[in-house]
DNA sequence: CCTACCGATCGGTAGG
DNA sequence: CCTACCGATCGGTAGG
């Protein structure tokens, strides 16, 4: 009796939505077994469940954790006084450290949101588009101000973020990964395709 | 006895091939059932085995469809003697018509093939790869020849990629799509993005 | 955290 | 093309 226990659950509260983050992204959240995750975590699928509410808690819970990185690094950017498209290429830097450095929780968010459950999905789906709109916004600016060509907003923030969700990619194909010289490389297109 | 149903039968395949194509695509391949599928073209779900041999032969051939496709389409542009940002251009619009025309087969074919079973899926990725590294060598061209910036060719690609195969988001909210100024808009931002 | 187990649903087959 | 049905596997619960 008396054992201190809720940092040790914690804890492991985190390693078991790491993993699920991993198989998620490695198998697609309809395809992987709560069976398969408990293996991994190392306890019977039972067990998971003094630590989880449901397998679709997982989901939402890496869902919303992107969503809410996302949203308060949107808040930064548009407090600041720069041009338009300076805040895009940190919008563009900021999205890539992500997509490289939190791979499998972007990734299952970019791919996966689809299997969440109401009302969550409504949410997400609403965050989602805030963000774009909010992206967009920015871009519209730049354009008003001529630093931008004059292009379709909306289709300007698509091409971007899907660009970049495709980094997917090379992490399976290990080789020579540099996050730095993808970012660039990546500055040179996006940036370039963009700028008047 | 001696009924001709070839044809028919034919025709039956090619409604189910066609009607998993967009389940696939909404509910993604494991979530569909073949249940959901017979419901939909009309009878019962071992019915559907007259037709098809398995569910996964039906993603099997939608992806494969669209591999060959693109394989096609890329002997053809290889072979002509323009430079390499007309045949860039000319690779991004056929790409683009491709996601509108055959919005289903190609989402599937880039968002569920690793459900693919061997041997299709080496092979499926194999094509894959192949088709990617053609794209690159005629961006690698462009650059020897100052025509493009001094890029990663790899980095190009995976992002000319996956900025079309993003557009199934436009397909979403359907409001006002209109694939010929997708089309220019997309070529600017891209296109324009190389160009030295 | 485990053993034991549930109802539901899956892809697919037998046989007509 | 249908009825009837199979074995496997799923997410999750009861009870300790």
């Amino acid at each position: 009796m008396g054992r201190i226990k809720t940092e040790n659950n914690s804890s492991r509260k985190e390693i078991i939505l790491k993993k699920s983050a991993e198989l998620f992204k490695e198998k697609g959240y309809k395809a992987a077994s709560m069976r398969e995750l408990a293996e991994i975590v190392g306890v019977e699928a039972a067990s998971l469940y003094n630590h989880i509410r449901s397998k679709s808690e997982l989901l939402h819970l890496i869902c919303f954790n992107v969503a809410t990185h996302y949203s308060a690094f949107m808040d930064e950017v548009e407090a600041e006084k720069n041009n338009s498209l300076y805040k895009i290429e940190k919008l563009i830097r900021f999205l890539i450290d992500g997509m490289v450095e939190n791979f499998e929780e972007v990734y299952v968010c970019d791919r996966e949101w689809k299997y969440l459950t109401e009302p969550y999905l409504s949410n997400f789906q609403s965050q989602r588009r805030t963000f774009r709109k909010r992206f967009a916004s920015i871009i519209e600016e730049g354009i008003r101000k001529k630093e931008i060509k004059k292009i379709d907003a909306t289709t300007a923030v698509l091409v971007i973020l899907h660009a970049i969700s495709g980094i997917e990619s090379w992490h399976r194909s290990k080789q020579k990964f540099d996050g730095k010289e993808l970012q660039e490389n990546m500055i040179t297109i996006l940036v370039g395709g963009l700028k008047k």
